[in-house]
RNA sequence: GCCCAGAUGGCGGAAUUGGUAGACGCAGCAGACUCAAAAUCUGCCGUUCGCAAGGAUGUGCAGGUUCGAUUCCUGUUCUGGGCACCA
């Protein structure tokens, strides 16, 4: 009998689907095992060879869990919803509804091929109302959710309001800056609308503004890849950056969990660090510098006040008057402590020859509380002398009395914030965030991001019309290019700062390099220690001040840490690393700036203008959104007649008056809303009250093993780990990381090959009486290995040459020949990879290629062939390197394209497909086919008689066991660690040694068999059923390794001569370092590599190797 | 620019913990079977010197640690992925 692949696989994968072989239960008594694949979007361009890849790796996995007996969950769906379907849609004028449909089906079909085990039944489409209910369903608890930083995770959105209503907002510091102290008291009284504001600065899913690519001529927001140098990739039109109102996830709350998080997962470090680094936390400090300009208000000061710290006996006066305290003073210090209003407060703290009540240093406010002896004439004069003198050197002073502090404490404290926040602007000051305090004396300019607010009210006169070109050209520019760009660009803003440490006047410049999303959008510059810096005040000449002596030479800055510090004031001689800590208690003990992480993470933008997306379950009602009912969902997806966007780009639902009309939010939701939790509704997809019942969560729980590219490290992963935290925390599901394991698959990239098209023009001069003798001139392709040797000039006339032989008779009649260069001599196309043959083009089928558009062409060949360029690239349809898996399935069959491309290399290694090696996995399962049936006869030959174990006589079945022992020890190792390139070439080793030894033993085959069905289902549940057994192969046991089978007693050791390999000797392995070095010395090929050097000594490892070192 | 990964024969790759570099497969070469082809089987196959025995050299590049380095360290080049609206 033949392997007959095609009749076997149809008839096993027919046999499968109708046994429902792979219906999981959710209710079983095996451990559970949960496999999952990313989650495809299913485009127009079908499946090509490079997405199996990891389906095939996790398909495996899930089959051999089942074979070690596990209860195994292997779904397979679609994230339905995206861009290209609606792109399509804007083109073709087909509904995406209509075009992903089609697609799915596609893509169902080509998945169906290869033979994998999904569980049909569970199949998910994010597009799908049953499945999007659910997705509006957790936004909506997003929504009426906050994220309480005491306890560290989220709650409902109600228990925040009964607490400002209680307490205002002194126990929850709103994550937005937008909103400051409120009490409960101010609460109360706040209107609906305010009251809304607020509550959206702490909601989980909020709504702010945030800036698009936007596209004026398109009319349209544009992605980042449509966006290409500034322009759009379509028609070319400038972008610019414009705000638009968004929806946003509050995923930067979640920032120290999924940091901590990563310790309890299995991800790779690469892919922890991805993670790390992107969520980006630093600690470092935020300071604040004063501004020369504008100047403070009526008093002329142009530098940053100094005043006289006070001496031993203020200090002990101030301790006493501290114990001391009224009843009001006791109330004020109550509100006042521990940065309650988000600055720091001292008491009695000695300032002049004064003692104030109370002091906030940093926004320089003195606040007063008189108690009955200031109403006496002299006292109140006293008073008012003190008052002038502390603002005199830069002090505000605000008096109460007793009575106002205890009966009507809350205007009290309205009154200090109002000051507060007076004092700022007053003096004006940019506040820096910088990772390097101790670096502050080395600041030499500033650098505001060109976003800065502050820059339109700081540049001088003389500056603002270089200020506003230079913001207009960093509009044109996406993030990316700013922090791409070598050539430094800025601009002077003509304002300087203070350094509060030295009082050195800082110049205050702009430059795109600084983001403003990022820190507080200014930094302070040390070029001597920062690259950018430096090479920024090179370019502007800006005097560089070293900071760590001998370690900056001048030529480039240097960020060490070790350096001992120089010109640096009270900071001289500290080593770096330990000035940081003093700066930043210096900078609290002043006032001038505290202590700081920040995140490089930001919220995540959660909508988009365009149609093919969830609709938010939201209503407007007087600018306020309102989360619709649970029982109005799913809030369907209504249909369009354009999908154009709305009047000022908002998405396609804005042009529908019905929906406008009921004010439903007009944005839609990104794709990763979908694929966010997707792995939950796998559990449990055809749930109708719930997006999973918690007894399925329970069962199925985490995702065991993950796999998928690392392309969704910083997107996707975050994501659906912050949902799943959210879902935790609100008590829906009892796991708070999604996936226990990830594997990372690599890409499967293309091998692009190129045509050369000859671009230099031949121009005739032709009778231009008769027209129709104008000359034919086909494109002519010349062949790489020849176009690299050959000169322009060859080139022209192998040109002519061929247009002479088109032309014919013709030819005769053209009177003049004149040869025009053109800047590119040749153009390099892509061109089909099927019809390549290794390099070789196939003329014939290129010639019948795109409709014939190259059906004239002529080709300068090179010993008769045409030789294409190659490069490798990604697999794409608009390269022509594709290679659809159903081609291969048909021509070798699914179990040799599964194993051939697990052969190809590591799962997790990207490497270029190349079809050529499909050959030798197929010609192993015909050799194991063969160990099966007489290759002449085509007899089955397998018998069964029980090979003799070790010690037996029969020496054929020791080496038979011996060789299948080895193998189930090699496989399982190799299939638990996902290395199935090496576990491939195990399977051929053991078919191949078996075919050796002519093995026919159905103890020894059938196993085999049980090993190889997770890689090669079809043919093994054949071979299967022809050694006679009646049940599936999918739900054999998986064989036992037995290390007896392999017990040496004597090995082959390498002997090398100073590291170098001379010969091997075979010594038994239960020899000591005397009797090996023994065997040794007396070796024939030792003694002529020693001759007479004396031996230094010999480095023996038991099962290893022996050195001789001379 | 920043973050991550990778680089080994003509090609895909192996070497799991610092211990015989090139397993397995492809391609190639030689041979067997055949009228022939296909299929199958056998042998050879990093480079280089040599008739051979054997030697030298060799894991992107330059250094270092070690008795011993593809493996560890420092620097560097190139390639791939990501960089917040592709999914």
């Amino acid at each position: 009998m033949e392997y007959n692949f095609s009749e076997i696989e149809q008839k096993w994968q027919k046999n499968w689907n109708d046994t429902k072989a792979y219906k999981v239960s959710n209710i079983s008594s095996k451990p559970k095992y949960y496999v999952l694949d990313m989650f495809p979007y299913p485009s127009g361009a079908g499946l090509h060879v490079g997405h199996p890849l990891g389906y095939i790796a996790s398909d495996i996995y899930a089959r051999y869990k089942r074979l070690k007996g596990f209860n195994v969950l292997h779904p397979m769906g679609y994230d339905a919803f995206g861009l290209p379907a609606e792109q399509y849609a804007i083109e073709h004028g087909i509904h995406p509804a209509i075009s992903t449909e089609n697609n799915i089906k596609n893509f169902r079909s080509q998945l169906n091929k290869i033979g994998f085990c999904f569980d049909w039944d569970r199949e998910v489409k994010t597009c799908d109302a049953k499945y999007y209910k659910w997705t509006q369903w957790i936004f909506l608890q997003l929504f009426n959710s906050y994220f309480n930083r005491t306890a560290q995770k989220a709650e409902p959105i109600e228990k925040l309001v009964e607490t400002f209503k209680q307490e205002g907002n002194i126990n929850h510091e709103c994550p937005s800056t937008d909103v400051s102290l409120f009490t409960s008291h101010d609460w109360n009284a706040y209107d609906e609308k305010t009251q809304q504001e607020i509550l959206m600065q702490y909601r989980l899913a909020f709504c702010g503004y945030g800036e698009v690519n936007w596209c004026e001529a398109l009319g349209t927001v544009l992605a980042n890849d449509e966006v290409v140098n500034g322009v759009s990739e379509r028609g070319g039109h400038p972008v610019v950056k414009k705000k638009l109102r968004q929806w946003y996830l509050r995923i930067t709350e979640y920032a120290d969990r999924l940091l901590k998080g990563l310790q309890t997962v299995d991800f790779s470090e690469a892919m922890k660090e991805m993670q790390t680094n992107w969520i980006g936390k630093s600690t470092g400090a935020e300071i604040k510098f004063t501004l020369t300009q504008p100047l403070p208000k009526g008093r002329g000061a142009a530098v940053v006040p100094k005043y006289k710290v006070a001496d031993f006996i203020q200090f002990e006066n101030a301790k006493r008057n501290r114990k001391e305290q009224t009843e009001a003073e006791n109330i004020l210090w109550q509100a006042l402590r521990n940065n309650q209003l988000d600055v720091k407060f001292r008491r009695q703290h000695p300032i002049e020859n004064f003692i104030v009540d109370f002091v906030c240093l940093q926004k320089r406010l003195i606040i007063e509380v008189d108690g009955g002896y200031h109403n006496i004439p002299e006292q109140k004069e006293l008073d008012e002398v003190r008052t002038i003198e502390l603002e005199n050197i830069g002090f505000t002073v605000i008096r109460f009395t007793n009575e106002e502090v205890i009966h009507s404490t809350d205007a009290v404290l309205n009154k200090i914030k109002k000051a507060l926040s007076a004092g700022g602007e007053g003096l004006g000051e940019v506040v820096v965030y910088t990772t390097r305090p101790d670096t502050i004396f080395g600041v030499d300019f500033m650098v505001l991001a060109p976003e800065h607010e502050l820059i339109t009210n700081i540049t001088t006169p003389q500056q603002k019309q270089a200020v506003e070109e230079y913001i207009t050209y960093v509009k044109s520019r996406s993030d990316r290019e700013r922090q791409a760009e070598k050539k430094i660009t800025g601009c002077f803003t003509g304002a300087y700062a203070i350094n509060p440490f030295n009082n050195k006047n800082i110049p205050i410049y702009i430059s795109e390099y600084v983001l403003a999303g990022y820190g507080t959008g200014a930094i302070m510059a040390v070029p001597c220690g920062d690259e950018r810096d430096f090479k920024f005040a090179k370019h502007f000449n800006i005097p560089i001040t070293n900071i760590i002596g001998k370690h900056f030479n001048g030529e480039e800055a240097n960020a060490t840490k070790d350096a001992v510090l120089e010109n640096s004031d009270f900071l001289n001689g500290i080593v770096m690393k330990d000035a940081i800590e003093i700066v930043v208690n210096k900078l609290v003990e002043l006032g001038i700036g505290k202590r700081k992480t920040n995140f490089k993470m930001r919220d995540a933008a959660f909508s988009r203008q365009r149609y093919w997306g969830e609709p938010f379950p939201i209503v407007w009602k007087n600018g306020i959104a309102y989360a619709l009912n649970e029982n109005e969902l799913p809030l369907l997806l209504p249909e369009v007649d354009s999908y154009s966007p709305g009047p000022e780009g908002e998405g396609p639902l804005a042009n529908i008056d019905s929906w406008t009309a009921q004010q439903l939010e007009t944005n839609t939701m990104p794709g990763y809303a979908g694929s966010s939790w997707y792995f939950l509704r796998y559990m449990d997809n055809e749930n109708e009250t719930e997006f999973a019942s918690k007894q399925a969560t329970d069962y199925w729980n985490q995702v065991d093993v993950y796999i998928g590219g690392t392309e969704h490290a910083v997107g996707h992963l975050l994501y659906s780990r912050m949902w799943a935290k959210a879902l935790y925390d609100l008590g829906f599901i009892s796991f708070d990381e999604p996936f226990k394991k990830l594997v990372n698959q690599g890409m499967i990239q293309g091998s692009s090959r190129f045509v050369y098209r000859i671009n230099t023009i031949v121009e005739f001069l032709v009778d231009m009486v008769n027209p129709e003798n104008d000359p034919i001139r086909p494109d002519v392709f010349i062949s790489k290995t020849l176009l690299d040797r050959i000169t322009p000039d060859e080139i022209k006339n192998q040109l002519i040459d061929f247009y002479k032989k088109v032309n014919g008779e013709k030819y005769k009649r053209i009177t003049k020949i004149h040869v025009r260069d053109s800047p590119n001599i040749y153009s390099e196309l892509h061109v089909d990879v099927n019809f390549v043959d290794g390099y070789e083009l196939n003329i014939e089928e290129f010639k019948k290629w795109r409709n014939g558009e190259y059906a004239n062409a002529e080709f300068i060949l090179e010993d008769g062939k045409y030789i294409c360029g190659a490069e490798v690239e990604k697999m794409s349809k608009s390269k022509f390197n594709t290679v659809n898996p159903n081609d291969l399935v048909d021509k070798y069959g699914a179990d040799t394209f599964r194993m051939y491309e697990m052969f190809l290399g590591p799962v997790e290694q990207s490497k270029p497909w190349d079809t050529k090696g499909i050959e030798g996995v197929h010609r192993f399962l015909k050799k194991l086919w063969r160990l099966f049936f007489d290759e002449t006869t085509g007899k089955l030959k397998v018998a069964s008689s029980t090979p003799l174990s070790t010690g037996g006589e029969g020496q054929g079945g020791e080496v038979e066991l011996k060789i299948l022992h080895k193998a189930i020890k090699k496989i399982e190792e190799d299939t638990e660690r996902f290395s199935y390139n090496t576990a491939v070439s195990a399977f051929m080793v053991c078919v191949n040694e078996l075919s050796d030894v002519k093995c026919n033993k159905k103890e020894i085959l059938e196993p085999l068999l049980i090993m190889l069905t997770p890689y090669a289902p079809h043919i093994t549940e054949e071979l299967w059923h022809v050694l006679g057994n009646t049940t599936s192969i999918l739900n054999a046991n998986y064989p036992t390794f037995n290390p007896q089978y392999l017990v040496e007693s004597s090995k082959e050791y390498p002997v090398s001569i100073n590291g170098k390999l001379r010969t091997n000797i075979v010594i038994a392995l239960d020899a000591s370092q005397q009797q090996v070095e023994q065997i040794v010395l007396a070796n024939d090929v030792v003694k002529k590599w020693v001759e007479d050097k004396p031996i230094k000594k010999i480095i023996f490892v038991k099962n290893k190797m022996i050195n001789v070192v001379v």
